[in-house]
RNA sequence: GACUCCUUCGUCUAGAGGCCUAGGACACCGCCCUUUCACGGCGGUAACACGGGUUCGAAUCCCGUAGGAGUCGCCA
């Protein structure tokens, strides 16, 4: 195994959507494809919100996926190694502890806001005399605890973005210790990112600025710094940010409308990328096809009917035996890839095979708008053994006897058969059917 | 408001000054196959946001305008 590895790190303060997962999977991609290792993190250092329920469903999404961890940690195991972070950074001089209050401190900001100034913190708590520090502590008041940035510019080469410039002065000192003493995400993310030596975070573009103030603390820390990657964030297809508003597009509810794990892997490795658009059968082909580079700098639309063809695709070129057990599992006695073949054309979700298994092997009831075309036809049904070529002689000669051509000539015929409008090709299916089925369906009998 | 980034067919994109009368994939339309529908095969319509510059030459470089995304939390 290389050096290289990754993270991936969400928070289980809800469940995860398509756009979590497209980081997810990339990132995983991007440990395979570098034989190096994907550590899932959960950063539930935020109490109030993280609850155990989103992270098993979390666990449980990615296993669906397929997205395995080499390793595994919560944020909330590790408080011991965030302060002795802290103490370090204390002793260094770079932690500077705080008072105002949340209210204050939004006041503030809006009144830089309101003179079109960036909203900065003034560092004014770096002017407090040890006597002002006292007296607030006598009065009660706890401290809450900023990192004191180095005023220089702060680079790096993005995997995605190319070159990176910011300027340290139009960064804003960032909290890293609460005022109840618990470590922040800038903070705790870092110290995480050292001891699991990661080599390269893949994370969203929102975290661009945090990047920017988090190599200061890595240097600060002693740490090296990785290599980071940052992708455009997914839009709805109205061009609106996704992940604000997701309810339908959890991992969950589109395992629940019928997407297969591999369309979804698909469409989310290669959305947004110069790669086309199609299924491919298993995660070994996207790590094969994987590269970052090919990730454009735009935000890309994600669309759920994309994705629904996608999986209708998948399925229609997925062989019998990566289905076998599927099906035997749905109860389906004596299966085989003849029923697959000619049903899989038609299905949009796997579910929907147990539609045909019931055309093909269970009573249907018939649609009959012209019993006496039904008759006819019913006579003329050719004895069994049935193959291939049954239905083109029966056809004939169904067409012989009556006259009728065309859709007049087997829409009724699908009907009766399937009582459906649309299906498989009833070459294929009429011997799925059998001849006894078959006769009672056309006389009308639910059979 | 400030900062960062983005803008090529409906959608995802190729394109790094002449290879572009702009290529691919999906969608759409048509034809074929199937004596229906779907599946499949083949073909077609369709785009450089706008305005200035630089250059013999610009989708490509520069400036501006417009539009979009993100960030600016004692969330992650």
């Amino acid at each position: 195994m290389s050096d290289t590895a990754v993270r991936f790190a969400p928070s289980p303060t809800g469940l995860l959507h398509v756009g979590n997962i497209r980081l997810a999977l990339i990132n995983w991609l991007f440990a395979r494809r570098a034989g190096g290792s994907f550590l899932l993190r959960l950063d539930d250092t935020d109490e109030e919100r993280s609850c155990p329920e989103y992270a098993q469903a979390i666990e449980e999404d990615l296993r669906w996926l397929g997205l395995a961890w080499d390793r595994f940690a919560r944020e909330s195991d590790r408080y011991a190694r965030y302060d002795e972070a802290v103490e370090k950074l204390k002793a260094d001089g770079r932690l500077y502890p705080c008072y105002e209050t949340p209210e204050q401190l939004d006041l503030k900001r809006k009144s830089l806001l309101a003179r079109g100034l960036p909203p900065i913190y003034d560092r004014s708590a770096l002017r407090l005399t040890d006597a002002d520090r006292a007296k607030l502590e006598a009065e009660g008041r706890k401290p809450h605890w900023r990192f004191l940035l180095e005023h220089r510019p702060v680079e790096w080469d993005d995997l995605v973005r190319g070159p990176v410039h910011f300027e340290g002065a139009a960064l804003t000192d960032p909290v890293l210790v609460r005022e109840d003493g618990r470590p922040l995400y800038t903070l705790s993310s870092v110290v995480d990112d050292i001891d699991f030596a990661i080599t390269h975070v893949i994370r969203g573009e929102d975290h661009v600025s945090n990047t920017a103030v988090q190599i200061q603390l890595w240097q600060a820390l002693g740490g090296t710094v990785p290599t980071f990657a940052h992708l455009p964030l997914l839009t709805d297809t109205a061009g609106q940010g996704l992940s604000k508003r997701l309810g339908s597009l959890s991992v969950g509810s589109l395992r629940q409308d019928g997407i297969e794990p591999m369309a979804l892997n698909a469409q989310l490795a290669k959305l947004g990328t110069s790669d086309a658009i199609e299924p491919r059968p298993h995660l070994a082909d996207l790590v094969a096809e994987f590269d970052l580079h090919k990730i454009s700098r735009a935000t890309p639309k994600f669309d759920v009917e994309e994705l629904k063809r996608l999986n209708a695709r998948l399925l229609h070129l997925t062989p019998f035996e990566d289905v076998r057990d599927r099906l035997v599992t749905l109860g389906f006695a004596g299966v085989d890839a003849r029923f697959w073949e000619v049903v899989r054309p038609n299905l949009e979700k796997f579910a929907d095979v147990a539609d045909w298994w019931q055309v093909t092997h269970a009573p249907v009831a018939p649609v009959v708008a012209d019993a006496g075309f039904l008759a006819e036809a019913a006579k003329l049904l050719p004895p069994e053994p049935w193959d291939g070529t049954t239905w083109g002689q029966w056809i004939e000669a169904v067409k012989q006897a009556t006259g009728a051509k065309g859709k007049a000539l087997f829409m009724p015929l699908r009907q009766a058969l399937t009582g459906r409008d649309h299906g498989p090709e009833l070459k294929n299916l009429l011997p799925l059917i059998g001849r006894d089925r078959a006769l009672a369906r056309l006389s009308g009998t639910t059979a």
